[in-house]
DNA sequence: AACGTCACAGCAAGCGCTTTCTATGTACGG
DNA sequence: CCGTACATAGAAAGCGCTTGCTGTGACGTT
């Protein structure tokens, strides 16, 4: 029923041997010989079969992008920039690759079971984006995964994500904590003392960096943190509008909120305009990661610019084997403070 | 090197065949040889090579995502919402499918490469978003893949996308042209004679069909129509600050712009404010899609709103076999309009 | 003129799994 | 006590492709 390569040999008077190397083209062939072989492909219709030809070439053109959220841009524009550079068809790279994109919606047993399901396909690479759960035996059990893919030949990329040594995993870390505590030094720097700060989930990483950050420019400045100012929640817009108006009740006197990511960001400027406050003029708010919209909303929200797709980019090349490894096989991107209307000195 | 399921019989004291169906659980095997198996595969931590098995067993629990640009929060929402129905790992389907989106970028030759990718590996189902190209040869082509992948068993699902009949695919269609009628007559009732329309790149059905929308609301009221109202681009923030730019420049009296989407819509807020109007007061806005931020900018952005989440969920579910297909192989998914603070009556 | 050298093409042995068909052991009715 | 039925396990034949090795003419060399 379906076309297979002895059809095409056969159409073409060639042995099946002829016809993949001329799909392959990684062999002598003749010519005129491959023109017919291509005659033959094309009036039949034929279309290698990927399961069978991973099989016998122990090899597969799968790639893997894991991301926590795809209906985040956060997650978007790296899976693009990834996607873009592993060449996936009519990408820069030469052998077509199916570049796929697998949403975790950050639980652990997915990230997984998708990790699994890629090392069953015998996956020719798999990039991990965004922050890791700290959960200690989900991260061991990760970094199995990671380490026994890695042996078999994939290549593995973490894309804003911690390094995780022993795994063999190439990393490219976004500054967070750096990026958290610049943010709050500019507050400072501009007068604010009394300062709100809404954190992403307690077990990711990057939670933790960005509010390490953050606290640590408090301290560098001698203020001491009130418990009272700070809220968990998602990083979604939603928690920042409940997250904003449990710290407004905690401690109405803040004069500055700062959000985990800017989607938090705007769910704070919803809670604080429908509280009656004036940004920045009554409480200046301040996002991270710089998503598109950050500059639309009005006030503009300050926040720290992460390069996501430059990052993205530079993880696809690796995966691909196009750009060498950083020295250590990890490299810190840096985010660059964009300084907007949402953020001003507190009054008076 | 690498552990196969003969090791494993090995160890288990077994055939492979035996093993083979303890792991697919489709034939009766005694209790304790189950439980014999299945700790020798924990013992050697086997891992069932995939190719190996779609080979044998000619099918693959790979389904594919089509989608136009995974950036887009638009795509993201949909993709999301699919892949959750998928199943994937966690998902309430019971086999483990690897549900991949593939991001197109909007390119007729990627979106037909994937498919050929998809073919190739004899995926499940695939499911296409988004608007389609208009040019002719390419619809052929895409059509004509797509009958083939049907034929071969493949359940072909489209998604915010116009029926493609003679195909076998299922459609869930967005009522674009509906949407875009509702939302102009609601600017027109409001008295609005002078409209702006900033449409999408030429070749898209999404962007013919919003138009064809908002004409038809303008003839309907006996608006002539000035060719100067109207300005094509692509869908982003960008295209949406040059096109209002290029709109005020043309015909400074207009009372309204009306995008092609939200992203659009933003970025025609922007160019608004730069250029020294005031949202509604001097000029109406209006988007479509009613994405996560529209309802964050100020002022809240009128629109109309795509159920994507609940239409991609539908489409997943179809294409998974767990819902039937609507009667005569499509259905209609209506917007909604939603009104908030960036439309107001004309001035004056 | 005899003989390496090439450039191609074909043979055939798998790759690791699924599945049909067959064999074995056990339970049971007559 | 034997024949039949049932439950379970194994043997083996592929699935469609890749690739190392083996031809086989056509050339160029001495």
């Amino acid at each position: 029923m379906t076309v297979t390569l002895a059809d095409v040999a056969a159409r073409a008077q060639v042995s099946p041997a002829t016809v993949s190397r001329v799909l392959n083209g990684n062999y002598p062939v003749a010519a005129s010989t491959r023109e017919r072989v291509l005659k033959a492909v094309d009036e039949l219709d034929y279309v290698l079969n990927g399961p069978a030809s991973a099989l016998a070439a122990a090899t597969s053109d799968l790639v893997g992008i894991l991301v926590n959220d795809i209906a985040d841009p956060f997650f978007g524009i790296m899976a693009s920039a990834i996607q873009g550079e592993i060449g996936g068809p009519g990408g820069r790279a030469g052998g077509e690759r199916l570049a796929v994109v697998c949403n975790t919606g950050g639980s652990p047993e997915r990230e997984l079971t998708y990790l699994t399901l890629l090392q069953r396909q015998r996956a020719a690479a798999v990039v991990l984006t965004g922050g890791a759960i700290e959960d200690a035996p989900h991260k061991a059990a990760t970094d199995a995964k990671l380490r026994k893919l890695a042996d078999a030949g994939t290549r593995v990329v973490l894309c804003g994500r911690p390094q995780a040594p022993e795994t063999g995993a190439i990393a490219l870390t976004f500054d967070n904590r750096g990026g958290g505590q610049e943010l709050t030094e500019h507050l400072i720097g501009l007068g604010h003392r009394r300062l709100g700060y809404i954190a992403g989930p307690q077990e990711r990483t990057t939670t933790r960096h960005r509010l390490e950050g953050h606290r640590a420019a408090l301290a560098a400045h001698g203020i001491e943190e009130d418990p009272r100012w700070t809220v968990h929640g998602q990083y979604d817009r939603r928690s920042g509008y409940e997250a904003t108006l449990e710290l407004l009740r905690r401690d109405p006197s803040l004069t500055a909120v700062v959000a985990a990511n800017d989607s938090v960001a705007l769910g704070a400027c919803a809670a604080l305009r429908d509280s009656g406050r004036r940004i920045p003029d009554d409480v200046s708010v301040a996002g991270f990661d710089d998503l598109p919209f950050s500059i639309d909303v009005v006030p503009a929200l300050t926040t720290v610019r992460l390069p996501l797709a430059e990052a993205g980019a530079r993880a696809g090349r690796i995966a691909m084997g196009r750009e060498e490894a950083p020295p250590g096989g990890i490299a810190v991107v840096r985010g660059e403070l964009m300084v907007r209307g949402s953020v001003a000195g507190p009054r008076g």
